[in-house]
DNA sequence: AAAAGCCCCTGGATGC
DNA sequence: TGCATCCAGGGGCTTT
């Protein structure tokens, strides 16, 4: 589940408490995607100056030096606590300070928790060097964004997905910022038109910002480092509704598979 | 260079 | 109830 938003969401929710802590212990559980790329004891002693996030990315910032690439995968949430319970099966990285425990709890493991000595490093660069814009933020340019969908063929839809145009859309939110756009899923991407650029542009930030607003999507077991759950789920308009009434038009929402993913559209509101 | 497929892993829902 | 099958929010890597 974790798109923008829900990384966003989390990262609010410890970013300030966890700021100033001295980290005293590592505990490690099963392998996730990299290992940690750095020994064990080699963050003792470290103070955490800060928590950022690049696309779906969460940074924490160490002083005197290095800093954690933290990633949900598709099933991560992270918790942050002063007296944390015992860690269960999938509770597969604790950073422990001064302040509380940060937790990582991924069941498909698909996430990461990744040293690096600055973002200059070849992990940190092949991580994320080649993220696109981010969408909230002022870089994110309609006539930008309209001229790299002109040099894609693919699907606009997968377009989105592959982070390179724009990050942190994932699949929910490519179907909803879609559908807010009246485009479908399937249009090849260069032949979206300026106008409909700049809807999309204008619906991907709207879209986003709502669901920031909303806390993030949970889906299943999605939460927030105070495990507070997210509750834009409940005003998708497309997500996860194939065979139900547009919530617009009243068209019954179609399902689509591209690229081992499921779109969804309404096939009256969004032409083509 | 870009696009399409494959795969990592586990758990929940569904169907027989 | 038990078991098999399918599906899931990401994204790096390999192959076309």
């Amino acid at each position: 589940m974790p798109e923008l938003p829900e990384v966003e969401a989390t990262r609010l929710s410890f970013a300030r408490r966890i700021t100033g802590a001295h980290i005293s212990a590592l505990r490690l559980g099963k392998a996730l995607r990299w290992p940690l790329g750095c020994a064990d004891s080699a963050l003792l002693g470290h103070t955490v100056t800060g928590v950022r996030r690049r696309s779906k990315y969460l940074l924490l910032d160490l002083h005197p030096n290095g800093l954690l690439l933290l990633h949900l995968g598709m099933s991560g949430s992270l918790s942050f606590s002063a007296a944390p319970a015992a860690p269960g099966a999938h509770d597969h990285f604790d950073l422990i300070t001064s302040r509380g425990v940060l937790r990582l709890n991924d069941p498909r493991r698909f996430g990461a928790v990744v040293w690096v000595a600055h973002e200059q490093a070849p992990m940190a660069r092949k991580l994320l060097g080649g993220l696109g814009p981010e969408p909230l933020e002022p870089g994110f340019e309609v006539e930008a964004f309209y001229r790299a969908l002109r040099q894609r063929r693919a699907a606009i839809k997968q377009v989105l997905l592959a982070g390179e145009v724009v990050v942190g859309v994932g699949n929910i939110y490519a179907s909803e910022s879609l559908f807010e756009a009246g485009i479908r899923p399937s249009r090849r991407a260069e032949r979206i038109s300026r106008a409909e650029a700049q809807r999309l542009h204008t619906a991907i930030r709207a879209v986003l910002q709502r669901a920031l607003d909303s806390g993030g999507s949970t889906l299943r077991n999605f939460s927030n480092a105070h495990g507070q759950a997210g509750e834009f789920q409940l005003q998708a308009q497309v997500y996860d509704r194939a065979g139900l009434p547009c919530l617009r038009c009243a068209s019954p929402i179609k399902l689509l598979r591209q690229g081992q993913r499921s779109s969804f559209y309404c096939p009256h509101c969004q032409p083509r």
